[in-house]
DNA sequence: CCTACCGATCGGTAGG
DNA sequence: CCTACCGATCGGTAGG
């Protein structure tokens, strides 16, 4: 039994913010996770609004990584497409809980950092739009593919993943990535 | 100035529900939201849960209805996809805090009521898979079509129309439902 | 629908 | 990381 790291602290407020919510997550309930009182998370974080913070920022930088990765891969728009969607699924399955919150609590940050967070979710948007114009223009895609919307389209499939799959369930994760696939580009060829 | 029925209080609790979340909301502000003081309110309701019930399960029982009208309605596979579309994109419209505390906030309810909710998005999710299943089987859509996937799929892109649709785009609501069903039956065809 | 409360829980601090 | 606390706020009640 060694000591918890400041690590230790946000993974846990992670893991309860992912599924009760921010403010249906007490410090209490974060300390109890560790084996700790609440009051001695104090002494590796200022506030419960900082652990909400570090953890919906580290949501929102896996996500923007995933899509500079795809998007710098080379290949046509089809595979960068598919690249995309492997990257956004593997970041929600391998970091569900900071996926979770980034998705869902960043309305109980403080506007400032709620601001950071909407322009980052702008930025990745616009990753994705910049991928299906190019292929609308290249011919990859169908030439009067609305960009912006089929990029809501196929990112609200995406953020949903998370609210159905489940590593138990007849397909596997390369499965997943087929039939998002499958789907995605029948609709924007 | 007349009195608050219980109504407007279950009215105002939605509102607040659907913006905050349910945990983020308290009894006093929803009194305040209706200029009564928090404690006003149990002469209406029981308590802060049986509101969370009401909100959500007037959010269900509005999907269903859609849902039925749709799927009642005579016409191809492809007609009637379009109706439930039509209507989703409706209930979600007219009663945004129903159907955003549906959505949302059904993890706060007590496990008994939590229950019901979720075997009320099953049924509405077989409603959808139903119509999906009987197009891939008379050629309307594609034979070999994923009816349960397809149906996750297009919910997914339904359920998240209020995160980014506002009344002062650039498309009315018409148009909104012609660009789903374009995506969407382009996918499935 | 308000006044006047209740016990419980909240985020957070001082001091060790 | 704990002990011992703080003031504020929570959901809810009694009585009118």
């Amino acid at each position: 039994m060694t000591r918890n790291t400041r690590a230790d602290v946000v993974q846990a407020a992670g893991r309860l913010f992912a599924e009760r919510g921010y403010h249906g997550t007490s410090m209490r309930d974060v300390g109890r996770e560790l084996g700790l009182l609440g009051s001695s998370l104090y002494s590796h974080v200022a506030g419960k609004q900082q652990l909400l913070v570090e953890v919906v920022e580290r949501g929102a930088a896996l996500f923007q990584a995933a899509a500079d990765a795809a998007l710098h891969t080379d290949g046509s728009a089809q595979e960068r497409l598919r690249a995309f969607v492997a990257g956004h699924v593997a970041v929600i399955l391998d970091h569900l809980d900071e996926a979770r919150t980034f998705l869902n609590e960043a309305r109980a940050l403080d506007p400032a950092h709620r601001a950071r967070v909407i322009a980052a979710r702008d930025r990745y948007e616009t990753s994705l739009r910049t991928l299906l114009a190019d292929g609308a223009g290249d011919g990859s895609f169908r030439p009067d593919l609305d960009p912006k919307l089929a990029g809501i389209f196929i990112l609200s499939i995406l953020n949903a993943v998370d609210r159905w799959y489940r590593e138990t369930g007849p397909a596997d994760r390369t499965t997943l990535v087929d039939e998002v696939c499958g789907f995605v580009i029948a609709a924007v060829r």
